[in-house]
DNA sequence: ATCCGTCTGTACGTTAACGTACAGTGCGCC
DNA sequence: GGCGCACTGTACGTTAACGTACAGACGGAT
């Protein structure tokens, strides 16, 4: 699957954030892996064998009800990681984490990433502020799930998915939408459709293209701008 | 306001935990207050001054949405604390904390509680786990909030309090209830009407008697024994 | 060029909420 | 003892979802 105008940094500003001693002991540490779309790289109860920084793929947390996984709670890009409940010292996984976007990835076994969360103020400081901002996202998540039509939700969530795939153009389809929304795929049709008579997107089996951000950005809840506001503020 | 059967055991859970040394040192730290019932602890935004223990008051986490105060997403009794941000090194609260049931706290200053973070290591573990459970249940409750009916979620909810609260009769009206779980008022009284009417509890005017626990359990959605379990399971 | 499977569109009836309005009802207070 | 207020009950019409079913449309493979 080719990624047209993809312009991704390689990097992950998690670990681009450490002074350059703690980065380049960290990095040695690190394999670099390609995550492939669709990739479950946990589930539930599993124990955590890596964590993952992404560069240019990116993550959903999906949270499980009633036994399957159901709804996406956060988004996990080059901007974050996935496996904070090991820097909690919990090697348990609480959410399903499925690749939402393939590409490349950083990753570090759990047991060396223990130690270089010991050996590093900086590293530690800054999981335990993404950490916050996680959780900021969860509460936030929560409550737009609870109050925001569909149709402000999709757009927030093209939104999030554009600024993790550094790509206009999204690979997907109106099912896995739904399914990351909690909604039926019928309900994403028409929230989607609308979207595109207002020409702020367009799309075509399973490949969607966002034509007109700014606007996009009017059409969808606050939570979007919450999100990236407590973001900016918390990360520096 | 006098709250009868009630027998709160008037300690934390983290702070129980901790190795009596630790416990000593960091008890020496607190004081004790007297949390009332509809007080803020803190809004978003606010400067963190204090961390929050619970003995047998309960705070609830209100996320706001589009400015204002709207969902609870967490419930915090003597099994937690309020102010993990501190843990994370961040002094801002995300969230809005209002007591849910008034009655008393230990609470220690930021500083100090930093101090003791650092100095104890049983500390930072128990803190580190509880913001595990705390994350969890944020992720709960989203989907939760999302799949399950008004009346499932009503005695979640009711569960959950009780056990905070420990005793049978709360003191809560409708109209609060409503807030939490961000519905109408008419919506909680024809939830409630329902429970009453299948005698799993009874209510007149902003008290709540739970009268069958197990019958609230088989009411509520799976997702208040998920929270129990997740707590059993991460702080043992 | 055709087939087939995947993706999208449309079309029902159904439902659990919504907003709003107003009527009872019991408790505390003067 | 009765007044007032807070709390609860009921009664509309409205709506954004729901479940299900099936029809069109595009694209890659044979």
């Amino acid at each position: 699957m080719p990624t047209p105008n993809k312009r991704a940094p390689h990097t992950n500003r998690l670990i681009e954030a450490l002074p350059r001693k703690d980065r380049q002991r960290f990095l040695a540490g690190c394999e670099s892996v390609d995550l492939a779309f669709n990739e479950i790289v946990c589930e539930p109860g599993d124990r955590i064998r890596h964590v993952y920084f992404p560069t240019d793929s990116f993550i959903s947390q999906v949270s499980p009800v009633d036994g399957h996984a159901k709804l996406e709670v956060a988004l996990v890009g080059n901007e974050g990681m996935h496996g904070v409940a090991l820097v909690l010292g919990v090697d348990v996984a609480p959410l399903h984490g499925l690749v939402q976007g393939g590409g490349a990835a950083l990753r570090m076994k759990a047991a060396p990433f223990r130690r270089e969360l010991n050996q590093s103020a900086a590293l530690q400081r800054g999981m335990h502020r993404y950490i916050y901002v996680l959780m900021s996202q969860l509460a936030q998540t929560a409550a737009c799930t609870r109050f925001h039509l569909l149709e402000a939700r999709l757009a927030r969530w093209l939104l999030m998915t554009q600024d993790r795939a550094f790509c206009d153009e999204l690979h997907i389809t109106h099912e896995f939408l739904a399914y990351m929304l909690g909604v039926r795929r019928v309900g994403i049709t028409k929230a989607a459709g609308s979207l595109q008579a207002h020409k702020l997107i367009n799309y075509t089996r399973g490949i969607i293209t966002v034509l007109d951000r700014d606007g996009l950005e009017a059409a969808s809840c606050g939570c979007y701008r919450a999100d990236k506001a407590t973001y900016d503020r918390v990360m520096n």
